[in-house]
DNA sequence: GTGAAAGCGCTAACAA
DNA sequence: TTGTTAGCGCTTTCAC
């Protein structure tokens, strides 16, 4: 039950028989308070559970100390590392993260933006991949911005963090060539999940290796179970089945594994899978996915590191930082069968 | 880039050519405001960039219209829906849903609510399942507090939502009985992820329906897929193989399901399995476990309720939610093997 | 060392 | 219908 009203630092003041501005200098730290009456203040703040008003703090100092962080969708496993890279790097430096979430709606998402804005958070990460240009630029016109998994080269004045996923795919492409595969099929996640950037690199490497690219099908639809299993049904249908197949993402991958045990087939035996984002589901061993992981709790504390140099006031152009993801071998990728 | 300084209702009043208080009207949809000069602030808003500061006006109502949510680990799943219910009530009611992740830490944890709590959200919904009644206590001292997923018997004018864990096993072991199951192990949680509870459902159906407990293990690690495989490599090393079981979540089961065929049986033609949380690992047709559903959903959406209430200023007892959970069968059970 | 006073950007009486 | 005014709870000069 919330008591009648809400000490406040008047009520301090009076209980410990000083001025306003005393307790204040008392609770901020200020050294030049004679240790009699800070006892006094600290007291009195104690007896009344006096707890400071960030509004009130906020409105004056004009900054919030806190950063507002917008996630489409609590679903996606893959935010929560980052969050946890970016509280941590906030919480060092005194600042709270403010997290909503935009629950996967354009509209809801706009308004979302708005409403941190109103509450005048001090800058801002964007982790939803939809969020348009144009919010952004606006946002950005208001306060330091920092987009994570997502260039936005057509804003001018937000930082991005984002991992190599051209890269990413070029290592798990090395990956099977190395363990002997030449027909490394691709189930690509078109506009989604970094698809694009991931497929570029998928030929980038196959080419690079000199192999012959495909089979390769793509949608944004593949960037589910559901869908990875419809594509790699389509995939076995090819005239010379692949012995390897990379898909853009974890589920994708899971789902191909069930196409391709129910096509009575074994995996890694007869065929290898190699996912994407190395999701606690790829580590279960019911799962043991290889797959290649991106270096989540990094992004977000880099993600971090930029905001606050710009809520400090450095300027300058736009920063951009691109990480290296890694793979994770587990057990479904193996030597392709001889013959 | 943020502008020099942003704009106040004092630059928009300039502008229009009116005062203040007038621009707040219009603002704040007032309807006493000829349409000439609602035209006109409404353009020198537009024009200026103008973004209400929440801050000042929370000041002045002493009121945030914002609800803080803990949550002690942003990587379980169970909370993304449960904010999810949270967040449309909340929205429906114009509050905005301030989410913090405790960091699994309790020292953080407690850092965070204070925090929140020094912003001056209007109420708190606690989804941390480890945090102190002494914590929760001094929280609802100053705002109205709902806890989901965690019942404090001890912390006066707490509300809480739960789901009935007891009736969920009992759902569970119904299921097994009818297929004509009898011996029915039992992998508990011990302390966490409501394994008492769990547990106890368990003992009260199996005794309800006539037959013997057990094999029943149970301990705080079985709560992992690690944990549920060790526990099921116990269960089938008894001298009478149990012909299923019962584990206290879904992870726990799926590590069971891999015990199981490590030991050169099948789910569920040898041996039946059943989860609990229908976490969307069970939905993966490469798993397809049969499992408990708690309404996760409708739990934020109670939460909100109860939490919008006592904000409104509706005191009285506290008051205490227990949904039904729901059986979710797919495909990790079947009749026991005849012989 | 301490206190008085101004003001952050807004809302909400109250006057005009 | 519109404007004036007094705060909300705090920080921050600036005197003393």
């Amino acid at each position: 039950m919330p008591e009648s009203r809400r000490p406040t630092i008047l009520d301090v003041a009076a209980r410990a028989g000083v001025s306003k501005s005393l307790v204040s200098n008392v609770l901020r730290g200020v050294p030049t308070v004679s240790p009699a009456r800070r006892d006094a203040v600290l007291r009195a703040a104690e007896e009344l559970g006096y707890r400071p008003n960030a509004v009130a703090r906020s409105l004056v100092q004009r900054r919030t100390r806190t950063m507002g962080v917008l996630v489409s969708n609590l679903h996606n496993p893959f935010f929560a590392d980052v969050i946890d890279g970016l509280q941590a790097v906030a919480g060092r430096h005194g600042y709270t993260v403010l997290l909503v979430s935009g629950g996967r709606d354009a509209a809801v998402e706009a308004q979302t933006v708005d409403a941190l804005l109103e509450q005048r958070v001090d800058g801002l990460v964007l982790l939803s991949p939809h969020l348009p240009s144009a919010q952004v630029a606006r946002a950005a016109a208001a306060v330091p911005v920092v987009a994570v998994g997502r260039r936005y080269r057509d804003v001018r004045g937000a930082d991005w963090v984002v991992s190599d996923d051209d890269a990413g795919t070029g290592l798990a492409v090395a990956h099977l060539v190395e363990l002997g595969h030449r027909r490394i099929a691709h189930i690509g996640g078109g506009r989604r999940a970094g698809g694009r950037e991931r497929s570029r690199g998928y030929r980038a490497a196959m080419t690079a290796a000199g192999l012959p690219l495909g089979p390769e099908v793509a949608d944004d639809s593949f960037t589910t179970e559901e869908g990875g299993n419809a594509a790699a049904r389509r995939l076995l249908d090819a005239p010379r089945r692949p012995t390897a197949v990379l898909a853009v993402n974890d589920l994708a991958a899971v789902g191909a594994m069930d196409a391709v045990e129910a096509a009575g087939l074994r995996v890694p035996a007869d065929l290898s899978i190699v996912g994407y984002d190395n999701s606690a589901l790829a580590g279960l061993r019911h799962v043991a996915l290889t797959t290649v992981d991106q270096p989540r709790v990094e992004m977000g504390e880099r993600a971090a590191d930029l905001l606050l140099r710009r809520v400090d006031g450095h300027g300058g152009p736009a920063r951009h930082v691109l990480l290296a993801p890694r793979l994770v071998v587990r057990a479904t990728t193996a030597p392709p069968a001889t013959g």
